[in-house]
DNA sequence: CTACTTTTTCCTGCTT
DNA sequence: CAAGCAGGAAAAAGTA
């Protein structure tokens, strides 16, 4: 029962993510990940959903290294039962000190480079001064939000990500199954218990994984605490005999929060999205800002309404964090600006990329001289 | 509580 | 080929 699981393994723990929001959650105990089981995978992921990409992987628990790490796999169409899970038992700081050799070693020479390459992107992607001043403006901006929502001072230390590199619809295709939640409700006070938060939120003995064993280490056998016998129903069969679940459609249910920990249940209540936080509205008030939103998006044609997005994933990005929902992507985001053109608040046009235009169902976006004047 | 609206998520197929 | 675009379908969550 190897390593078969990593991708399984990998899927079910990002399960929880789809399910829940990120930022009302956080509690400031990470249940270390070395118990591996995969209920605290699955609780401590609910934590993150695509978290790592809003962090500096100095500051990536052990969670988010599987979850990278899980992108990659997906992404590289890697096999991925060649790799056990003891291999990818690291933290953010141990992952960091590894060199491009060490990754090759252990991931191969095509997923390790890729793994490599994009952790020097996510570590140059952090550095305060890539960003420039307006940039580091909204990103504060952004980040008084977001803080101000977790309430969560461990957070200090994230960067809003530029997000260019931002998930892709794959990247999300691993939280597919459903039916995992009911069958990892493991007991999560076992695993905090006596445990400090200093020990919790970082390395220590997340990182311990020995890079001296790496030479030999091979698939076949990994240590059976880290195999999971994950069954769930509605798997459907691939070409290369995984199984796969198909989702259901639809938006995902949110998962009560009932058993998160008390200290950081939200205080707030659900607060009501406060008029003005329309989609359209959202976009037109960055291409009203462009001081703000530097190269997110440009008009094409201002006095017709025209508009185009530059950094299509940065713009979703930041609509998720308007909407607490860390797996917006543009993709999503253009479905429903899709949906405004029906309403004529956008109107098509054609054949260019990125490319949308006000309607006349759209209010807000033209200048004194373009009412009165024309 | 119901109906309706506005997304959000997923998907298949098509286009650039 | 990847990234976008089109829309259908279905569900969540807010609003009336």
């Amino acid at each position: 029962m190897s390593s078969q699981c990593l991708s399984s393994i990998l899927t079910s723990a990002n399960l929880a993510m789809y399910q829940t929001d990120p930022l009302e959650v956080l509690p400031p105990q990470l249940p270390s990940i070395n118990s591996l089981q995969i209920s605290s995978l699955a609780y401590s992921s609910s934590m993150s959903g695509q978290w790592y990409r809003q962090v500096s992987p100095h500051c990536w628990a052990a969670e988010h290294v599987l979850e990278w790490i899980s992108d990659h796999v997906e992404s590289t169409k890697v096999d991925a039962s060649t790799l056990s899970l003891a291999l990818c038992s690291m933290d953010g700081p141990a992952l960091c000190q590894m060199s491009r050799e060490q990754l090759v070693g252990v991931f191969g020479p095509q997923l390790g480079l890729q793994l490599h390459q994009s952790l020097q992107e996510h570590k140059t992607k952090y550095e305060l001064h890539s960003l420039s001043g307006p940039e580091l403006s909204e990103t504060c901006q952004l980040l008084d939000h977001f803080l101000d929502n977790l309430n969560y001072p461990l957070l200090s230390t994230i960067r809003i990500g530029q997000a260019e590199g931002a998930m892709s619809k794959r990247d999300l295709d691993c939280r597919e199954d459903y039916e995992l939640t009911s069958l990892s409700m493991g007991p999560l006070e076992d695993l905090s218990d006596n445990q400090s938060d200093s020990e919790l939120s970082s390395s220590s003995n997340s990182g311990m994984f020995d890079f001296s064993s790496l030479s030999s280490q091979e698939s076949g056998e990994s240590d059976p605490e880290f195999s999971y016998p994950l069954i769930s129903k509605n798997h459907i069969k691939t070409e290369n005999g995984e199984s796969r679940l198909k989702r259901p459609r639809g938006r995902p249910p949110k998962v009560s929060r009932e058993h998160s920990c008390s200290i950081y249940e939200n205080h707030k209540k659900k607060q009501h999205a406060p008029r003005g936080t329309h989609l359209w509205e959202f976009i037109r008030d960055i291409l009203m800002h462009p001081e703000r939103n530097q190269g997110l998006m440009k008009w094409e044609d201002r006095r017709e309404g025209v508009f185009k997005f530059l950094k299509s994933e940065a713009v979703a990005q930041m609509w998720g964090q308007k909407k607490k929902n860390s797996s917006m992507t543009y993709e999503k985001l253009s479905r429903a600006m899709r949906y405004y053109y029906k309403r004529e608040i956008l109107e098509r046009v054609d054949g260019r990329r990125l490319v949308y235009k006000f309607g006349k169902n759209s209010n807000g976006w033209k200048t004194e001289e373009m009412r009165t004047g024309m």
